[in-house]
DNA sequence: AAAATGTTTTTTCACGATAAAAGACATTAT
DNA sequence: ATAATGTCTTTTATCGTGAAAAAACATTTT
């Protein structure tokens, strides 16, 4: 098995959906820019289509012959990258605890436990050490830094002075600006969730990326809009592993963004600065309490 | 050929220098602790020196019997790491003209021009996508982004950040830190390349990346420290392509280095702040004249 | 018994090979 | 003649494999 076909899966699956809005289907290329897939894989869907009499396809005509069921649908875990399916073996692993900080990190015990090829565990990990919780002994293996409270407080630090010098340079923006209608649209969406908060609480996670990729953004800088896939990578984690209080937090939050928008709206540095640094610190808060306080090793 | 011996080649020849010094070699361990390799890559060391007649080997005696030829030593290039290869290759590229941004880059070609593995490419890439100058499309080819303008702002804007906060945390060490002893060798340094940069200007590269290591591991944050790397990585090629001044430039930079350690040992924080800035302005300055002014894309 | 040497096992690094997916080119339909 | 479909080629993603290097275990020496 030398590549799964995950792409074609989850492309099929996304195309389904698109056969209860329509009578007939679009040209390939069009539904191929649709899928975010190439035209091979759409014909590959396609004949698969045909195949289950979904469609009728001859050439340019694509006649949707019946609405799809439950079970022409892949299942879930065949449309994960394989990238993915590490990713989330090895932060289960990580985050289970047993994962003490100093811990040796072994390509091939990890590659066996999880039923992929050295390769790419190889290429995850060297993509994974951006993250600064690993680090590569030059050929020998790999060491575990360990999420610990110290590396929380250096992603806080370098996130705080990244998003303050994001949210002014936002504020800064011409009013002709495309990123205030994002920005209203955002805010919309947060007076949505919270009223529904009660029952909506975990969408938050979503809007906060959202929310904080765009203040970003404005930032123009490659090395710090890139720096919010860290913060994104451990926050997605964090929130799956820590649900104490969960409706609680994320009311505050969404209460923190508004005012965060109405100081960005208002254009007043002081005020866009103290919003910030308030939601910023309750959000250092909330990820600080989360670690379990063990000793911290030194860092060499 | 499925690995190169390079880290015994290496390992080797540094080993010859040490035949130098003594007329018996120390125990396995103690090699292996002093070249940085492993007691098997030791014993293939000595059984080559036994073999080549520079010692005669039985169990602990190591005995030294001549002295090291020029012949004996494995050609330089031979020593290098495949990524090593490979980046020296990829950079050539880059800066050989023609990269114009939002070229494609393939892998497949890449490994055939350089004649290595798409495999080692493809992790070479990987590496080096967190420089900010490549990016990958998912499933789909690599894009350069260009080593213009832009990115030289980009890149100077977080390293003065960073830097200013380093220089302050450095300045805030207590009197018995160890760091306070690294920077008074690193001014003797100065003061002996300064009274002779007439012919030693082109030593300073290297000096340069010790003196402001030295100041971001001040701050205790990986990723401040990590960063670094990227910039040492565009200076160690800027040195190599911009030759213009190079003595003029350095000996401002030596100087400026000077005043800026004179600040930190007077512990004032207003004076550190100003040092540091005026050298970040002039090595700012340095590096945006070197890059050709061509358009730049905008980065979607 | 501590530390070295001798031997064996395991892991890392790098390659070539192959299926999936993308991309390029040729042909046909509007 | 433009845009789609049909066909062929190239590239990417992933694996298994094997040598280099590290690491673990066993034995000997001081």
């Amino acid at each position: 098995m030398s590549k799964s076909n995950n792409v074609y899966k989850d492309a099929y699956n996304r195309g389904l959906r698109l056969l209860d809005e329509t009578k007939s289907l679009p040209s390939e290329p069009e539904l191929g820019a649709l899928l975010g897939v190439s035209r091979t894989t759409i014909r590959t869907i396609l004949a698969r289509m045909e195949e289950t009499g979904l469609i009728a396809w001859n050439k340019r005509s694509k006649t949707v012959l019946r609405a799809p069921r439950p079970d022409d649908f892949f299942p879930e875990e065949e449309t994960d990258t394989l990238s993915q399916i590490i990713e989330r073996s090895f932060m289960r692993r990580l985050l289970a605890g047993g994962a003490e900080a100093g811990m040796q990190i072994n390509e091939l015990e990890l590659a066996r436990e999880i039923g992929v090829g050295t390769t790419s565990v190889r290429e995850f990990l060297i993509r994974f050490s951006r993250f600064g919780l690993i680090e590569k002994r030059r050929n020998s293996h790999w060491v575990l830094k360990g999420f610990t409270r110290a590396f929380a407080l250096e992603l806080t630090e370098i996130r705080e002075m990244f998003e303050l010098r994001s949210a002014a340079a936002f504020a800064a923006l011409p009013e002709d600006s495309p990123v205030w209608a994002n920005l209203d649209l955002l805010e919309e969406e947060h007076r949505l969730l919270a009223r529904e908060i009660a029952t909506r609480f975990n969408e938050f996670s979503e809007l906060d990326e959202r929310f904080h990729r765009l203040i970003h953004r404005a930032s123009h800088n490659r090395f710090i809009v890139d720096f919010y896939d860290v913060i994104a990578m451990i926050f997605h984690y964090h929130y799956q592993w820590n649900k104490a209080q969960e409706r609680e937090r994320n009311e505050v939050a969404v209460a923190e963004h508004l005012a965060y928008i109405a100081a960005l709206k208002s254009r007043d540095l002081g005020k866009v600065d103290a919003a910030c640094r308030k939601h910023l610190k309750s959000a250092r808060h909330t990820l600080l309490t989360s670690i379990p306080d063990r000793a911290v090793l030194p860092q060499q």
